[in-house]
DNA sequence: AATATAACCGGACCGCAGTCCGTTTAGCAT
DNA sequence: ATGCTAAACGGACTGCGGTCCGGTTATATT
């Protein structure tokens, strides 16, 4: 299994444009798309997430509206270009890391700590997260939140879960949703460490552990 | 313990108004917000919910737009008025109604019954639900959601489980988000049978069932 | 170097949710 | 009946995400 790319082609968010692929020869498009990149992470860095509204992000790297939804697709197809550098590194852990989290430990163990490093994960750039979600119904078909949850369901499958692996990876992975996780600390001041806990007390149950 | 209001009289969306709590005298304001109900539930039938802009309805029901949103502090707001009744007939049931679903029989097979319930009726009214979500925050703490919350968890230190059942509630529930549901059956075409099946087998090997 | 062309650029434009504030009116007190 | 006042009304206005299309420019071809 190969990595899955983080930023899909085409965002699929209703744009005809056909995705702007690779690099696609025209250097201009690169340095503007760099140009955006860097202005994003500034915005957001200097105030928030929601600060990052489109217009004022066309203002600061000096570039039309237009050029930032041909280069992204919307605003959450953004979101996910700036995630993309943390979404890979997290995505090499559980794939090629050192165990627990990477391959070599027992699924169980594997299922604790991916979680665990996910619950942390999201903590960090969950607010990114957030407005990465497209807010539409393919939320869940995205690339990486695919690969996620294959990878999840292989937890589970060789933990000796049977039952509808797919649908069981969705019900699993739903308690680590950026919004469910981030509520649970911003608003209701639970600790991370007792996110992982219940974490590790569910899916210990789920995969008939002691 | 009493019955949560559906309405929250203050949406808490940012709305100043104080809200209209309850009947507050004024008999125009009623007839209004008859005529809004009644309105949107006409838009909602004859094309769907994406389709009831505010506007839309504002012009439909004969009245400002400004009274949508004093009288219902969001769309989200609006959704739930709509939702209200099928809301509360569901309450009633898990709460008052006849076993498995309701009181009387043992946790876990209520369990399981209230959580195919809550399946078969988000497949009936959750492009409502969905909408209803207030996109911010505080999704989780509107009351209807803090109710069937909690009522997971009584149902779930009824059955044994111990370990923080406020976090292990949550998760649970996050298994029966209306986006998730909606999106296993629209997109992937996963009957509903399997779901409640998945469910089943999730919530007995968690409450360490045989 | 000159030309052709496909891709790219930018900002005017759209529909939307939500806000604001001057105007109207229902209900009460006299 | 009449006048008072707090409440409700309504539509112009804002800022947002997203689209469109005429003009521009980088690259390939000759």
């Amino acid at each position: 299994m190969s990595l899955i790319p983080i930023r899909p082609g085409a965002q699929s968010g209703g744009g005809r444009p056909a995705a702007p692929a690779a690099e696609s020869g025209r250097r201009d498009a690169a340095r503007n798309r760099e140009l955006l990149l860097c202005a994003a992470r500034e915005i957001v860095e200097e105030s928030s997430v929601d600060a990052l509204t489109m217009d004022r992000l066309a203002q600061r790297a000096g570039v039309g509206k237009g050029t930032i939804f041909r280069r992204f697709g919307s605003r959450a197809g953004l979101m996910m270009a700036l995630l993309s550098d943390a979404e890979a590194e997290f995505q090499g852990r559980f794939m090629f890391g050192p165990p627990p989290v990477g391959p070599g430990a027992p699924p169980l163990e594997r299922l604790i700590a991916v979680g665990s490093a996910r619950i942390a994960w999201t903590l960090e750039f969950g607010e990114l997260a957030r407005a990465a979600d497209a807010s539409a119904y393919n939320r869940f078909d995205v690339p990486p939140a695919v690969l996620w949850q294959r990878h999840l369901e292989m937890l589970l499958r060789e933990a000796g879960v049977t039952a509808d692996p797919w649908l069981m990876a969705s019900a699993l992975g739903a308690a680590l949703e950026p919004e469910l996780l981030l509520h649970s600390v911003g608003v209701h001041g639970i600790a991370p460490e007792r996110l992982a806990e219940t974490w590790r007390e569910l899916v210990t149950r789920v995969v008939g552990g002691p």
